[in-house]
RNA sequence: CGCGGGGUGGAGCAGUCUGGUCAGCUCGUCGGGCUCAUAACCCGAAGGUCGUUGGUUCAAAUCCAUCCCCCGCAACCA
């Protein structure tokens, strides 16, 4: 593996971060992360989507322009990535200017070629909405439900894209590639979509909307969301209509766009057309995610149960993103809708991070300490079956995340803490020690130690400041890559730890020791 | 008959496509053990007729049919 490059969806900044944006983005990048440790060159693109009549219509309301909006929005988006250690490579802004630039001219190609054509649209446009409305949202008077007013019959002149031209070649690639959307129940869903699709406006008139890109030649009309936002993944990293620079050669075609499943058809079918208009290669994997519910409800602003990402972690008293990180990341299984609860939070970073994982490392650490003065010795060996499983862990790992299988991957990581767990109650190097039989008890504790080099790497994506401290503790190198670990010793004979240098890597949420150790470090 | 998703021990979920090896996982509860550790770790137990009813089959959580219930499908919104 050369290369990885993934994408997020790009987040529409009509308002700030919030729960359900932090969920895609924390996939991401422990996507990211986990390749990061298979492969040299990881490029992990996001972006914020800044056009259209929303945004020129929430900036009016606050009396301010689109894109001082857009820039105060952007910056929140960033501020939230920061926070929850989303370590992208880029973040793309649609309202950049070289993204605008090729965007005019991807649109002027399909243009040239045909796929794009000039076509009168009929419509129901409301004046108090500005805007078309679908008649299905229609009251049952076939009022405007939030004018309560008639719409009118007008007639504009739009820009289509020719998708169903391109609507057999999709069915063909889709079955052809049962990989091609993750997870492939989705695939029928878009399969049945297909069926019934149309030709697709691409763009809307100057007098509906006024914040967004122009056509080329055309400054009647603006460019709309399809071509312009969709268009990120590849102007991001270089695309021109005659020109691609290296970069682009060498990332595209993406490995896996991340995406929630609302908006699969756009990027399963929408997207896939642009791509084979302009005669490039497709993405590798559409990776659709299911949505976080809040105590079972979906979030809502009008429930009032919209959770700020950052505020989860301020009312548990982290520091550190990990926790939320490892939570978000295990909710739900592939593709499936996972339930946030506060309570649910505590229970399980508590047992997983805290009892049995930090635990495990804490308590092996002190038992070193305390009977060897911190002392790995020459004639410490490690027990070949737990090497075997913990070896066994990297592979099953290595599979669910090419599956896109994050809560399965945690899982079993979680499964070789556990075996380790038991491999020390079982070993009992404390009475090993009081039998004076140093060398057994002392191979144990190098076992664990080999064991939780592994897990820390294994971790590390999910929880990057846990896995660090760990590996400091453990003097083990975290950059290690993950096909490099199997068949291989990294606990150096001699000093490993003092006793002043174990800490606990995780402490308990919500424990007075949680509190107190907060206190101090403040 | 609108469309889609779902109903599995106290909670959250997997398993359903490819019937048997499936009643599993995480958490919680109760009892026991251990004492190295972050009141932690290990062992054991209780608890489910897998929404209903019927069918196919040697065999169904899994296939078919019927019915019941929950959640999305207007907006904010991944």
């Amino acid at each position: 593996m050369d290369k990885y490059f993934l994408t997020t969806a790009i987040d529409y900044v009509n308002g700030k971060p919030h729960i359900g944006h932090a969920y895609e983005k924390i996939l991401t990048d422990i996507i990211a992360r986990h390749y990061s440790l298979r492969c040299d060159d990881v490029y992990f693109l996001t972006g914020t989507d800044e056009h259209g009549i929303k945004i020129q219509k929430t900036a009016q309301a606050q009396g301010i322009t689109p894109q001082e909006l857009c820039d105060m929005n952007n910056a929140e988006f960033k501020k939230a990535w920061k926070a929850l250690d989303v370590d992208y490579t880029k973040l793309i802004r649609t309202t950049d200017k070289y993204h605008e630039e090729v965007v005019q001219r991807i649109f002027k190609k399909l243009v040239d070629n045909g796929d794009i054509y000039k076509h009168e649209y009929e419509g129901l446009y409301c004046s108090g909405c500005e805007c078309f409305l679908n008649p299905k949202d229609l009251t049952e008077d076939g009022l405007c439900p939030e004018h309560l007013k008639k719409p009118e019959v007008v007639k504009e002149m739009n820009y289509f894209f020719k998708l169903t031209k391109y609507k057999d070649a999709i069915i063909k690639h889709i079955k052809e590639h049962p990989d091609f959307i993750v997870p492939d129940f989705r695939a029928n869903e878009v399969l049945r979509q297909l069926e019934e699709i149309q030709d697709i406006s691409v763009s809307r008139s100057k007098e509906s909307v006024q914040w967004g890109v122009d056509v080329l030649d055309d400054p009647e009309q603006v460019i709309y969301v399809w071509i312009d936002a969709l268009s990120n993944y590849i102007t991001a990293i270089g695309y021109d209509v005659d020109h691609q620079d290296e970069k682009f050669k060498k990332y595209w075609p993406a490995d896996v766009h991340v995406i929630g499943k609302d908006i699969l058809k756009f990027h399963s079918i929408y997207w896939i057309a642009i791509l084979m208009a302009l005669d490039l290669p497709l993405p590798k994997h559409i990776f659709a995610h299911g949505w976080i519910t809040i105590d079972e409800a979906k979030m809502s602003k009008s429930l009032g149960n919209v959770i700020s990402p950052t505020g989860v972690m301020e009312s548990f008293g982290l520091e550190q993103p990990d926790a939320f990180r490892y939570y978000m990341a295990t909710a739900a299984a592939i593709g499936r809708d996972g339930n946030y609860s506060d309570e649910d939070f505590k229970e399980k970073v508590n047992a997983h991070l805290a009892n049995s994982m930090g635990n495990l490392l804490n308590r092996t650490l002190s038992m070193l300490v305390k009977y060897f003065d911190g002392e790995i010795k020459p004639e410490f060996t490690v027990n070949p079956e737990i090497m075997k499983h913990a070896s066994n862990t990297i592979d099953f790992v290595n599979t669910h995340f090419d599956n896109f299988e994050i809560a399965e991957a945690a899982q079993e990581i979680m499964v070789l803490v556990d075996t380790v767990n038991k491999y020390v109650t079982d070993n009992a190097p404390w009475t090993l020690a009081k039998e004076e039989k140093m060398t057994e008890c002392g191979s144990v504790l190098r076992t664990v130690l080999e064991a939780m080099c592994t897990v820390s790497s294994l971790i590390y994506p999910y929880c990057p400041n846990i896995a660090k401290e760990m590996a400091r503790q453990l003097k083990y190198d975290l950059t290690t890559k993950l096909g490099n670990i199997k068949d291989q010793k990294f606990i150096q004979n001699g000093i490993l730890i003092s006793k002043e240098d174990i800490k606990p890597v995780f402490l308990r949420v919500d424990s007075e020791f949680a509190d107190k150790s907060q206190k101090i470090k403040v």
